[in-house]
DNA sequence: TTGAAAGCGCTACCAT
DNA sequence: ATGGTAGCGCTTTCAA
């Protein structure tokens, strides 16, 4: 492999010409420059990213801190990766991918030995123990999620406050007042992954706001959780006429026991979900949605970490706007009916 | 941060003793080694990995080339990327996260900046257009998949082939006659990811084998292509007992189908599935499958390339047994009836 | 606009 | 069993 110096010499002029012929950082005259690239072609010449990290105190690796657990969040897991791996390429970047599994260890191995400029981590939970840690590395980090403290920590998210209650906005607003929420699963309560806590605080002051009747259900999974999510929904709030599911997981079992039950969406229920575009369209009817912007949460961390990097403002609690979009699952209720 | 200097004077050692010590590639006394030990924990000491990597041309990362497109078949890869993350910590390895979009260019640049010391390539394609490239790379490769020329190149897999007469020979001894394939969609035909291919030979030669009346379908994507995959099948092997599925989202639309239809499983019709040991138990009936190993082959991979690295010998094409689960989706043909 | 050279923090060879 | 030290291939300051 050539170096620097292979490429010095080729090109007549120094290595520190040829490093700023690379980096930019000083103006080169136009026929140096060409003459620098030429030899950089010919040779093959590529950086040694080793040499440059030691010399420059820099990698242009960010760590991704993934919950590799094999789970039902995965299509979504996954468009988050993809799309830090694809925003970090476009800033010269990138992705060293770690497992939430190795917990604090594993942030500190990779900040202490200097293999990454920056981290971003998923799955942040409500008292997240990784917390203390992060704070203290030298390198910034950016949460995808929300920690009860999160003071000084950049944090990107939707806001499922919001996303609550545009849902609820959009159901009372076809003339639903009757409205029951099929939550995430027990499980996703108590490991405290606060999505499911902002999106409940949401449907309850929005509730309110609205004047709305409406009832909650953490929703086990498997049918039988959400059978028995569907019948408790129904005897704490009888009449209900639309039903707001965040759990992708239960949707599928839900449409099929409505079905079984012969109660018709939209007709007999309206139905607003919280899941990827994709899924409340691949089911067997096309369902009013609110997206989980996967991307544009991922794309916005890669930026926020970006501009820490570069001492640029940030802000450091970054809740996307969540976006409804209208399919075939709510149909408005005849004034007569209301 | 610390440099293994401070260490070797906190310690009254020399920096390369601490080195040593670090490493193990030198016989070091009880008391020096204590010494040096306790110096590190007290200073928080941590390699720099890019030093490291500059002067010992190694970086302890692998490259993992992923294609991370939104696809069906994301919870495979994200099993086989949760092996290769595993497996590579166990070994003392980071990875590092690529995109199969970046193509060639990609491996290029990690490879000749030196940022990995092995790859492992995900989707390959029959005839891969980065194989001419992996093959000049310094740093090797191991391929998950089996391109049409792989001389030289360590790949590993499941034995599609043997997966296929598998199914075949389940079915057989369970006396059925006449059997169509669900197969993959055409797109994956067109892609040319081998495994179809794969697949299909066996399947035809287990057929011929096995003296089995067969027909084969690929699928296109949604109810309306097993629509018309299951009327085809149905067509051109009239009185069809069994069905091999290889394409996982045609499961549950095919379930659907053979229930409307009036067609249970198993009775009418006996169904053996090659996916993921969860999606086989997450449907309607219990299949009866063929799992994707993705977490051996993941590991597999991991292990390959490690033996690359050490220079041990390794097994260039490595096909993985394939098992069967027994479940609820396949039922005994009495005799009377074949 | 360009060059010279001092590090960056390790590893591994050559000594003792 | 341990120490000294010359690089590894860059970046960046200081000089010109």
């Amino acid at each position: 492999m050539p170096t620097i110096n292979d490429v010095a010499r080729a090109a007549g002029v120094s290595p520190s010409t040829v490093s700023y012929v690379l980096s930019g950082r000083r103006p080169i005259s136009a026929e140096t420059r060409a003459r620098v690239q030429a030899a950089i072609a010919e040779l093959g010449f590529h950086p040694h990213a080793g040499a440059r990290a030691l010399a420059s105190s820099k990698t242009n690796v960010l760590a991704l801190v993934a919950p590799l657990r094999v789970d039902v969040n995965v299509p979504v897991i996954m468009q988050f990766a993809t799309a830090v791996v694809t925003a970090a390429r476009t800033h010269n970047h990138d992705v060293l991918l770690l497992t939430k599994d190795e917990g604090t260890a594993g942030l500190e191995r990779v900040a202490h030995s200097t293999m990454v400029d920056a981290l971003i981590l998923m799955d942040i939970e409500r008292d997240d123990v990784r917390l203390p840690a992060i704070r203290r590395l030298k390198q910034p980090s950016v949460l995808i999620g929300l920690p009860a403290d999160h003071a000084g920590i950049a944090c990107v998210d939707l806001d499922f406050e919001a996303a609550a209650a545009l849902a609820l906005r959009h159901l009372a607003g076809h003339g639903h007042r009757r409205i029951g929420l099929v939550g995430p699963s027990p499980a996703v309560y108590q490991r405290q992954t606060t999505y499911a806590d902002r999106f409940l605080t949401g449907f309850l002051r929005a509730s309110a706001d609205l004047g709305l009747r409406t009832a909650t259900h953490p929703t086990e999974p498997g049918t039988d959780g959400v059978r028995a999510a569907l019948a408790d929904l129904d005897t704490e709030l009888p009449g209900l006429t639309a039903l707001v599911v965040h759990n992708e997981e239960a949707l599928r079992p839900l449409l099929d026991l409505l079905r079984a039950a012969g109660r018709r969406v939209p007709e007999d229920v309206a139905i607003v979900a919280i899941c990827p575009r994709d899924v409340a369209t691949s089911m067997p009817v096309n369902l009013t949605s609110i997206d989980i912007p996967a991307h544009d949460v991922g794309t916005l961390a890669v930026e926020t970490a970006m501009r820490l990097l570069d001492h640029r403002r940030v802000e450091f609690t970054r809740l996307l706007e969540p976006s409804l979009a209208e399919r075939d699952s709510c149909r408005e209720i005849p004034p007569s009916h209301r």
